[in-house]
RNA sequence: GGCGCGGUGGCAGAAUGGCUAUGCAGAGGACUGCAAAUCCUUGUAUGCCGGUUCGAUUCCGGCCCGUGCCUCCA
């Protein structure tokens, strides 16, 4: 009997369907990527993190990857002025730094940030500031097929030639119209236009520009994303993902631009990440409560942790963040962590034919709950249930436990920091007094580690440290 | 106004037309050094009102509540 098919819900249709790529054997997935002018927040990287699993579990189903992210780095640095919220970019203002400078930075901190929760990089990084030749194509071809006019040293995508428009996100564009909260550029012929080349901007101290056919300026807000996607995995390709705030606008312009432009379906599969929720809605910078991996990290929280909570709800449903949720995904993932820790530490039988059986049942379950539409929760209580089935050996549990991990990316060890001679000591004076049966003594050393953050583990080996959190 | 998502036990969060995952926390116990780790046992739940049905948390209708997008936003 084959297993069942992968299955995605797919935004075009709003239902669950069959996973058929347009190659056999390989899989081509865009991924809106960051905006690099602040740090990313936990709601950004809950999407990464969806993202991630999805491409590690197309891969473990033996496909070929091809997982393209863009960097937006692109944008209108001189507004952030009257903002002036961030402090690194008005340090790097203070300092003289070049948006450029600004924008790497951030993208560094980017990767950085994804690093921590174990994210496997993209296989392409394309930035929107390497690639606006492809942009300025894409506009010309628009413009050469009538879907684009010009006013003032601005084009616009002219979304009454694109009949379709309103479909992927089910608008009702009258009724939005009635409820602008913004308003109307006067250069538009439609409210739903859209810009795809600035020379107009509303910027004057518009550092980041190019020049064009149309003047010098800058790209639109959306051209990007399609100019790469198709650049990299061409005129259709199977997969896009995305925040689920994509779907009205953004995803929408692309499928308008990319379709006016190649006359053709352009995706085949749109996934979207719901968001992640705090008790009082979602986090925003201008309510001041934005969360980053280092507000994790101040609140003494490994970023794994977070990696763990975002794998206990499913993608398309709101994840409603709290210390306490985190809490318990850390505490869940240390067990994880300590269950693996003692197998490895001890001398375990090889396999028996029991142990086999019961893997293939196991396997079977953790795959195909990923197979229908990515349901991470399901495969980590089909983890939990093998790791305390009591028919099987510790040795069975231990593959099944590094095999899910391929997909789940959860066992990766926390970044640890070495220990300091004097704690070196403290352990190998723990051990003597350990030996000597002095136990008062031993916890003593025990505790003054702790309370610099190390957490011991006395395992048939010897003693293990780990970093708290 | 339009388009979405959600309301399950203390918390998080799946699934399902009948027998309701999983994790954390709490309680009790085992083991151990009265430590750590691990293991076992254990209580509590499906927003409200109708309908369909032998039977609904699950399907249908209505309502209430929360929340997101429609402006760069994962």
């Amino acid at each position: 009997m084959s297993p069942p098919p992968i299955r995605f819900f797919n935004t075009l249709s709003r239902a669950v369907e069959t996973f058929t790529p347009l190659r056999v054997g390989a899989v081509g997935i865009y991924c809106c990527g960051p905006t690099v002018y602040h740090y990313a927040h936990i709601g950004n990287l809950r999407t990464y993190v969806f993202e991630d699993v999805l491409r590690r579990f197309l891969e473990s189903e033996g496909f070929k990857v091809t997982h393209v992210m863009n960097i937006t780095d692109v944008g209108h640095l001189e507004s952030d002025a009257d903002e002036g919220e961030d402090k690194m970019i008005l340090a790097a203002r203070r300092e003289q730094k070049s948006p450029w400078d600004i924008a790497r930075f951030f993208e560094d901190a980017f990767f950085a940030d994804t690093a921590a929760l174990n994210l496997r990089r993209p296989t392409i990084v394309c930035r929107a500031t390497d690639h606006i030749a492809q942009m300025i194509t894409f506009v010309k071809a628009l413009e050469e097929k009538g879907m684009a006019y010009s006013v003032e040293g601005n084009v616009y995508f002219d979304t009454t030639k694109f009949l379709t428009y309103a479909d992927f996100g089910r608008l009702d564009l009258a009724a939005m119209q009635e409820h602008a909260r913004v308003d109307k550029d006067p250069r538009k012929r439609s409210p739903q236009d859209f810009v795809l080349w600035f020379s107009q901007s509303k910027y004057p101290n518009q550092i980041m520009k190019w020049d064009s056919p149309w003047g010098v300026g800058f790209p639109g807000w959306h051209i990007e994303c399609s100019a790469m996607a198709s650049h990299y995995l061409g005129a259709r390709f199977d997969i896009h993902c995305g925040g689920i705030d994509h779907i009205p606008v953004h995803h929408t312009n692309e499928i308008a631009q990319s379709e006016g432009r190649f006359g053709d379906k352009w995706v085949n599969y749109w996934l979207h990440g719901e968001f992640l929720v705090l008790d009082k809605g979602k986090m925003s910078k201008s309510k001041g409560d934005t969360l980053t991996i280092e507000t994790l990290r101040e609140h003494g929280y490994n970023p794994m942790g977070f990696r763990y909570l975002c794998l206990t709800t499913h993608y398309r449903g709101p994840l409603k963040f709290s210390y306490e949720s985190l809490e318990s995904a850390c505490n869940a993932l240390e067990t994880l962590r300590n269950k693996k820790a003692d197998w490895e530490s001890a001398p375990l039988p090889s396999l028996t034919e029991k142990d086999h059986a019961a893997l293939d049942v196991y396997r079977g379950q953790f795959r195909d709950a990923l197979a229908e539409d990515l349901n991470t929760p399901v495969a980590l209580s089909v983890l939990w249930t093998c790791l305390r089935d009591e028919k099987i050996s510790d040795a069975a549990k231990l593959v099944f436990l590094k095999e899910s991990d391929v997909i789940l990316g959860l066992l990766k060890q926390p970044e640890s920091l070495s220990l300091t001679a004097e704690q070196e000591n403290l352990i190998t004076e723990r051990e003597k007094a350990r030996a000597a049966k002095d136990w008062s003594r031993a916890d003593e050393l025990r505790q003054s580690l702790e309370a610099q953050g190390i957490i011991l583990k006395d395992r048939a080996t010897g003693t293990d440290w780990f970093v708290k959190r």
